[in-house]
DNA sequence: GCGATAAGTAACCACCGAGTTACTTGCGGG
DNA sequence: CCCGCAAGTAACTCGGTGGTTACTTATCGC
C-alpha cells in the first residue's frame, strides 16, 4: 500500500542507486563513518539490497571504487593530446588534472580512505588493474617529441612527473580545510582556486624547460 | 597483587603514553577505526585514564594532533636556512620536508583523517593555530634574495609554492599503495623512495631557475 | 603521620550498526 | 495464464564499543 518512489523492479536502477549513495556517503564519512542504514536511505533501497548486490560494505565500497577509477581512466582515455604542441597538450594535461578534482570531490577522500586501508579493495579487484594508465603514456610521448623539438628538457621519468602533476594539486584539494585553519585564509574560495590552478601549470612547465 | 608494568603513579608518563599509543593507532586506522580499548591496552594504562586526561575520543585525536602539529613546527624553527645560498637552502628544506614523511609514517595518515574531518579539530584548537608557519617565512626571505641574485624567477606567491613543495611528496606517500597497485610497480622500496627524493627537487629547483 | 586529592582499577552498560531471517510480490518465459 | 525466480520489504539479532560507575590507593603538603 506504501507509495514507495521505488515501485517498479529494476535491478540496474537499484544497484546504480545504492551506488551512488555510496559514493557520496563514503566520500564524506569515510568506510567506518559512513552507515549501511543511511547510504540505503538515500539511495530510496532497502538495507538488504547491498548486501543482495555487494554481498558487504566491504564489498560496497570496493564497487565504488571500480567506478570512481573507471570514470577518471574513461576520462583520460578521451583526451587527445598526441598530435598537439607538446608545451600546449601539457598545459592542457595539468589543467585537466586540477579540473577532475574541482568537479569530482568526492574523489580525494575516496582514495584516502582506500590507501589507509592499504590498498587492499584495490588489489583484490581485477577491474581496477585492469584498466591501464593511459595518461603515463601520453606524457611519455609529450616528453619524447618535446625533448626532440627543444621544447623539453630530456631527462624526465613520465611515472615521476605523472606523480608530480597529481601531487601538486591533490595536495591543495585533499588538505584545503586544514590550511585554511592554520593560514587564517580562506584557500576554498574560487580566487584562490583559479590562482592555484595557474600556479600548478606553471610549476610543472616551468620544470620542464629545458 | 597483579604486578603490572604501571605501578607506580606518573601523571605525565601515562599521558604521555596514552597519547603515544593513540598517535599509532589513529594513524593506522583512523578515528573511527582505532578502538579505545586497543590504545589503553597498547598504553599500558587503564581505558579510563583516557577519559581523565583527555574527555573524550575526540579530545585525544585533538591532543595528538596538537602534538603532531608542534613537532613538525619545531622542527621546521630549527632550520637554519636564512643566511644559506638560496639555491643550497632551497633543495635542503624540499629535501627536508620529503624527509620529514620518512620519519613520521604517521604523520600523513592524521592530517587526512582531520581533512576527512573537515578540520573540525584544528579549528577547535588554539593551540595549533597559535603556532605559527616558519616554513612560509623562510621561503620568502629565500625566494627574495634568489630573485635579486638572478638565481630565481621573480613572480613565485610563497603560499603557492609552500603547498607546491608539500605536494609533490605528499600524494607520493599518501598514494604509495594504491599507485603500487596498479602500476604494478612497488614504489615503496628504498630504490624508489631515493629516486623520488631527488626527483622532488629537481622539480622545484626546475621551476624557480629565471 | 594524616588526610585531601588525584592516579589508577575492574566491572559494567546502553546503544548502535553490520549483517540476517523470513517473508511478499512483480515479471518474463513457456 | 501461471509458475519459478529474483527484486524487494520489515523486523529482527547480537557483538562490539564509547563512555561510566563505584571503588581503591599512592602521593604530597602541612
Amino acid at each position: 500500500m506504501t507509495a514507495s518512489p521505488q515501485r517498479t523492479r529494476n535491478r540496474e536502477r537499484t544497484r546504480q542507486q545504492i551506488l551512488d549513495a555510496a559514493t557520496v556517503e563514503f566520500a564524506a564519512k569515510g568506510l567506518e563513518g559512513a552507515r549501511t542504514d543511511e547510504i540505503a536511505r538515500r539511495a530510496g533501497a532497502n538495507k538488504r539490497m547491498i548486501y543482495h548486490y555487494f554481498t558487504s560494505k566491504d564489498g560496497l565500497f570496493q564497487a565504488v571504487l571500480e567506478e570512481t577509477y573507471a570514470n577518471i581512466r574513461g576520462a583520460e582515455n578521451a583526451l587527445r593530446l598526441a598530435s598537439r604542441d607538446p608545451v600546449e597538450a601539457m598545459s592542457q594535461l595539468v589543467a585537466f588534472s586540477f579540473d577532475w578534482f574541482v568537479d569530482h570531490p568526492e574523489f580525494i577522500s575516496l582514495l584516502n580512505e582506500e590507501n589507509l586501508h592499504r590498498a587492499e579493495h584495490v588489489r583484490s579487484s581485477t577491474q581496477v588493474q585492469a584498466l591501464n594508465m593511459p595518461l603515463v603514456d601520453t606524457i611519455s610521448s609529450l616528453l619524447t617529441r618535446g625533448a626532440a623539438s627543444g621544447q623539453f628538457r630530456a631527462d624526465v621519468d613520465p611515472v615521476e612527473l605523472y606523480i608530480s602533476i597529481a601531487g601538486v594539486s591533490y595536495f591543495y584539494f585533499s588538505n584545503r580545510l586544514t590550511l585554511s585553519a592554520i593560514f587564517g585564509r580562506d584557500l576554498t574560495s574560487p580566487e584562490e582556486t583559479t590562482r592555484r590552478r595557474e600556479h600548478v601549470v606553471d610549476v610543472i612547465l616551468g620544470y620542464l624547460r629545458p
